[in-house]
DNA sequence: GATGAATGAGGGTTCATTCAT
DNA sequence: AATGAATGAACCCTCATTCAT
């Protein structure tokens, strides 16, 4: 189907050291993960097939055996991978919002998203508002939305998944969540006692509002529909910690 | 499985009467719902094999050909007929908790959760609190978990799922969170100006940290857990909309 | 898919005298002969599902089982009552050739085809000829064409069709063609000693060269091949005949 | 049916060389295509599974898909290649009939059937019946017979089995006819303006004759009959082109 | 006599996995 | 270490046929 069948990963030397077969291995073993993410993402676990993601790698179907002994350890090491990637992402959130997005973009006019500038001061509730439009960003992004539907398909089959599940709402955003929070309280607009136990609160209201309005990812969000979220969001958060 | 070859629901029959053909019929369609839902639940939708469902309802397998017309229909049909049935159970929850959920017990004494009881003065955080063990207790329940799972992994690929998606959070909790607030707010203890969107909050919050901290409902929700969630909640709104 | 579902011959009496239902009976035979025909013709044996004949015949299955006991002997009743239809179109060649016949039309212009007009002196080629392009419509007709491509496939199977087989080049042509040696003959314009013989060639040539030209009656015959066909047939015999 | 399982070819590996795996392959095609003839032959289409064929050939039905792809391509596969192989037997009639042949046995003692001797003067008959007695024993063999069924049955719904169809009386054959007529005009028995288009007449007479008696080879073909056939052929066509 | 529902067997096809090279 | 060929088990679905009304 994709035709591009690639042989061996040529892209290396060849000429030289004849060494470092390593280097090798390791090409294959990425594509054979790559493939796999690609195949598991779109297809599940069980539509996926190992023919498929062989062929998509550019690799024999044996090798795929000889580097990961089957499917469902495959499945483990593509999905955790994944996940790694992904939660690195959540890490530093994009600068420019990812074009396959069907989420909202974040738009963060001046505000202290997550970027960290220094707080405007009196407009808490429009921080906050941008603080979300962030976190949905990020979390509806299509991969991270199909990946999240593929580990709570089967995080009841494979119990390694789970914390994968649990890192869905990753610490990370949290963390910024919580800085902000404190920020605002250092400035005397808001007063947080427990910044990370709000900013946890606070993430997990989006996300769930976010996923629900957008059916687990399946449909973009429209614009207007992350606005109001996040402001409601906002909202809430500012009358509750108001100083 | 059961292995139990039921060759005729001879559960009819009864009085003598001519035989009403349209209850078998009903019978054995209702019978073969039953047996899909337990297996699409348990397996999910690739995994489970007609041959399996035919077994564990006791029919032939042409029977659910003649049907449904095809393993999707009848996935279809037994996906949403749960959905249907689990969206009636969350109108009138449960008095006595079922016995297999895993989640945590209401065990809210006198509060008025959603029973409807006269507001006891002054306990607006207890009552919040005693309304999230209930949504909890609901939305953890273990065949509603197991449908959400299911609708989450096949919403990609079916778009008729997506509204059960989408009622996987219902209405009637939020009607009943609504009213309680709207309660909390005549006997002055609360001012809340928009008590269904707040309720919509609410619920979105619980639901969002039950299914984190279950994983989805595949492990059960510590009893001590579920109650810091629903504490920290309760606090969170009380704090929002404190007269 | 047809639709016009019949659940019983309504053409007839049903108010004047209740009895007759042998009528009602052979209708809903005939009925289930006809959709037979139609589809075993069109499909082969065992493409034509049963559910299939019902269906266009309008009855159930079950009659189908009750009339003919089974797939086997409805075919053959199917099969070998087409075969005494065509062999009677075949006494009577059809004055209108059939409008959807692909073969050659006959236009057989003043000759003595079939027909029997009084014999033209001097032009037995052109009569022989004439012939030719009547057997070749008749044999090739859509109908015929189906049934010997069923007839052969399975006479293999079912040696009761054999005979059917046999009765392909029916006797009737030979004799029309016999008379017209013998007419031909009494005119002194050729000498055939044996006529009913001679036509016995002479149609197996027509029709082995016309089935061969139209792959067994999957293609049309095209009017030029036919003439072809025809005209050589003709010189052929009148270069053995000729007085 | 066979039962014997073949695990592998073993048949190879001989003389202790390398093993020539194309060796290997190859023959496990042939083997799965000898099956399938065998099987299409006698079962048909649709009768035929694929599982019977596997097993025939001693491989597995997945290896059957690996090499065709799917019993629609197996099955033009094998027709296609049987029909050649018996387009190749045309070519070169057997001089020792084969054993299984239900059709009359040439028996042509010293006549120049198709075998290319040189013509005995003055009995231009006996040597057109000889040369139709092999037209006869060769398209009449079993095999062929069973195939040309075949290639009927199916030609409507497999266009590409037409041009084989159409080969069932093949070239070679007229060639041979031809050829004969025009050493019997060069000896001046005979006087054949088209040698070739004779020739197509007399073996169309010839098949038809020899498929209509036989009921296209279900039966076997008498030998006085097919000796009749063939002796009034003789006469006609000597009939038609005496010198 | 006719119907709709039910049956058990079997069909073609695809899968994850393992030899043999 | 990597490949192409091969395996056996299973899957979804359809069929001809028979109960029960």
């Amino acid at each position: 189907m994709s035709g591009q069948r690639v042989h061996g990963p040529r892209e290396g030397r060849r000429g030289g050291a004849v060494g470092r077969p390593a280097g090798r291995l390791a090409a294959k073993r990425e594509a054979i993960l790559q493939a796999a993410v690609a195949i598991f993402l779109r297809e599940g676990y069980d539509r996926a097939s190992v023919d498929a993601i062989a062929e998509e790698a550019g690799v024999s179907k044996q090798t795929i055996y000889n580097h990961f002994g089957g499917k469902e350890r495959l499945f483990l090491a593509a999905v955790e991978g994944e996940r790694d990637r992904v939660a690195t992402r959540f890490a530093s959130p994009p600068q420019s919002p990812p074009p396959t997005a069907p989420a909202a973009a974040p738009t963060a006019g001046g505000g202290d998203g997550a970027g960290g500038a220094r707080p405007a001061p009196g407009d808490a509730r429009a921080a906050l508002a941008a603080y979300g439009r962030q976190v949905l960003a990020v979390l509806l992004e299509e991969r991270a939305s199909a990946l999240r539907r593929l580990i709570i398909a089967e995080a009841g089959r494979y119990p390694s998944l789970r914390p994968a599940c649990a890192h869905g709402e990753p610490e990370s955003l949290v963390t910024a969540g919580a800085e902000l929070l404190r920020r605002r309280t250092a400035t005397g607009e808001l007063a947080v006692p427990d910044p990370t136990g709000a900013a946890r609160q606070l993430v997990a209201l989006l996300v769930q509002r976010g996923l629900h309005a957008s059916t687990y990812g399946t449909q973009p969000l429209a614009e207007e529909a992350a606005a109001t979220l996040c402001d409601e969001a906002a909202e809430l958060f500012v009358r509750a910690y108001r100083a």
